[in-house]
DNA sequence: CAAAAATTTTAATCTTGATTAAAATAATGC
DNA sequence: GCATTATTTTAATCAAGATTAAAATTTTTG
């Protein structure tokens, strides 16, 4: 008999586990986070793990999951605000990297998809794609609605996707540079976007 | 005695085994490269890898490097040839990209730096910091010599390098695709340096 | 071709951290 | 406060893959 209380409970401290394995795995690397490391930051033994997860493959899992449902949401949000295809580009960056250097992250680097177990893998590969998929939807309505140039939406999506997902791997947590970030990136990732003339540069 | 051929053979087999190691962990992650898989790839037994290398953490390591000294050899020419800062960073994507995606490739990503033990950690950290340092020069001079609009560079190339580092993440060798990359990318990623007037979107 | 050096394999061992089961503790419902 | 359920710990065990040493093979040299 599971009460709300104690599924809020569990679910709280299952979340807060999340958190703490992302930023392990960022800031130590996946091989170098043992459980034991990611329980210590929760105040717990590794064995107290086990009672939120499976084993270790799934707590990367569901930390990735967590991950893909932070950027879908950005999306969803940029998409439902912007009232055009740069607008929506626009949002949708400024939401997601506000998660990345926000108190809702850290997200962690999916740098360990490719060991997860099959089913586990190709759920994170679907929604990863999906994700894209969205991108490229709302790169391709701004170019139809003249607000975004000309481009390669499938490249142009890689380049800013890219661009974003980096940031655990440079950005480590001290709240100033998070204002810069979110001050700068995505102003500077959807200048690209600018319908302006080519220039074939130097 | 050491002769200049037998060197080349070792070097050549080691430089096998770094591009083989890389394609390991570019597709099966990390931990779920063994250095079984690794050795297969080139016909060996896994023992064989360490007469090249003293452990995996080594070959890590070595693996690292050579991708950082192939973004040094791409940052060095583009700055040697480029005309100016805007040529300059043009050049420099351009030659990093052909490295991504080409024949010289494929490099690692470096998700595993933190689990270095601390006197490669450091090595890699310094010359990432280093090609870090060496392209906000390059921005910082397009922007005196107007060919690059104002802007933060320690952003923009966390932006751009971030672009450029996860093209292993989505990137899977084949040629054609290859081909659109090093076709957009550079053109792409430059497009932000413009010195146009700013947009504040919508 | 014979000797020496270089490279690889075979066949173990070793290590580390993941995992488990049972016991202990804490929280909750009545 | 007692019984029940939820959560955590203690104390082992386990497994997988890294590592090693010695032997075998291949390559090079003279």
């Amino acid at each position: 008999m599971v009460k709300i209380a104690e599924e809020t409970r569990f679910e709280l401290q299952r979340h807060r586990m999340l958190k703490a394995a992302a930023t392990c795995f960022n800031q130590k690397g996946y091989s170098g986070t043992s459980l034991k490391d990611v329980a210590n930051h929760l105040g717990l033994t590794d064995a107290a793990l086990y009672y939120y997860v499976r084993n270790k493959e799934e707590l990367v899992y569901q930390c990735y999951l967590r991950g893909a449902e932070l950027g879908k949401e950005a999306m969803d949000r940029g998409r439902g605000e912007g009232t055009n295809g740069f607008g929506q580009a626009l949002l949708y960056i400024r939401y997601h990297v506000e998660v990345m250097v926000g108190e809702r992250g850290p997200v962690a680097i999916m740098s360990e998809i490719p060991s997860l177990k099959k089913p586990h893998r190709d759920e994170i590969l679907k929604v990863s794609r999906q994700h894209s998929i969205e991108f490229e939807k709302v790169l391709t309505r701004g170019i139809e609605d003249g607000s975004i140039g000309e481009c390669n939406v499938r490249m142009t999506g890689n380049a800013i996707m890219g661009a974003i997902n980096w940031i655990p791997k440079w950005f480590h947590g001290d709240a100033e540079t998070a204002q810069t970030v979110l001050a700068e990136f995505p102003q500077l990732l959807t200048r690209c976007l600018l319908p302006v003339g080519r220039c074939d540069g130097d």
